[in-house]
DNA sequence: CCTTAATCGGATATATAATATCCGGATAAA
DNA sequence: TTTATCCGGATATTATATATCCGATTAAGG
């Protein structure tokens, strides 16, 4: 029960691109490089982001990637639902109709107790999730960290899309 | 993203576990007929189950698997646990310590804004699922359920400890 | 118009994890 | 002694995650 790498490069990468001057964007191959990853399989992350209309992309020379929609709307839930995909953690088959005293189609209109349970379980994950914006998380960043390293990347971002 | 099918295997089982008489057990075969599942898959499951101690075993012949402790002691979060292991879903790969900007590893000392908002999703959710314990299950699915399935189901426990 | 830099989509390879099976040893009941 | 069962390890198979590559497309700039 793990979720992927992409979901990790992809939120600290959001938040960079939030550093991003209108109407600029930054290359695949720079946000790998600036996050030591393998850029060809980020690229493939980002497709999903983009898909997702999270970010959108302009193609061509001095093109890139650039957030699709202000911080505030930006949840982390949003980056995990593009990455992993919709569907929920708990998988249920239906083994309640298997076997001996295996229930019909009929009576398994409702789900199950344990299905239900997960699907509780996981809302309240998601609901964590919805209500962490990439505003809120920028934030925190900037008033825990360093105002030097704040800094230090915010001059990384402009070398770049200069 | 994904949750093993043991996790729905196991909940169900452990469910139909309470239902057998002190002293005896249901087999790792009888549980896989039951369910319809693979039975030498299914026992590697118990096994897990088994040392986490929420059943317990009992071998040679009439043995088999019954709780190791009663149904208000046992709860998803228990059995996802034993299943899945500790390990929490987000993986931070600190990557914020990569790159041109990246900070050093003193810098890091806890956990960045992102590591935190993940783990405190995870929190949220493993608090649902411990809070749903065998015994409530096991009680909403009678109320909820025919009678004479749950009867059916008693019956067939019966025969196999027989 | 041509070159260059960049994304896009698809195809493909590799590594890791999930799923599944098998077997020999231990144990306990009949 | 035979039989049924769990236990542990080894192994095979399948699916998913990770990673790479290439041709097509698009846009900027000379």
């Amino acid at each position: 029960m793990q979720l992927g790498k992409g979901v990790e490069w992809c939120t600290h990468i959001c938040g960079m691109l939030a550093l991003v001057p209108e109407g600029k964007g930054l290359s695949a191959e720079a946000l790998a490089d600036f996050f030591e990853v393998p850029s060809a399989y980020l690229a493939k992350q980002m497709q999903l982001l983009r898909r997702a209309g999270i970010v959108a992309s302009v193609r061509g020379k001095g093109g890139g990637y650039r957030l699709a929609r202000g911080v505030v709307a930006i949840t982390l839930l949003d980056i995990v639902l593009a990455i992993e995909g919709p569907m929920p953690a708990f998988r249920c088959s239906e083994i309640r109709q298997n076997g001996p005293c295996g229930l019909t189609r009929k009576e398994c209109k409702a789900p199950c107790e344990i299905a239900s349970a997960f699907a509780e379980a996981e809302k309240v994950y998601r609901e964590a999730l919805r209500a962490k914006t990439l505003a809120a998380i920028n934030m925190e960043a900037a008033a825990n960290g360093k105002p030097e390293h704040f800094l230090e990347v915010a001059q990384w971002v402009r070398r770049q899309v200069a």
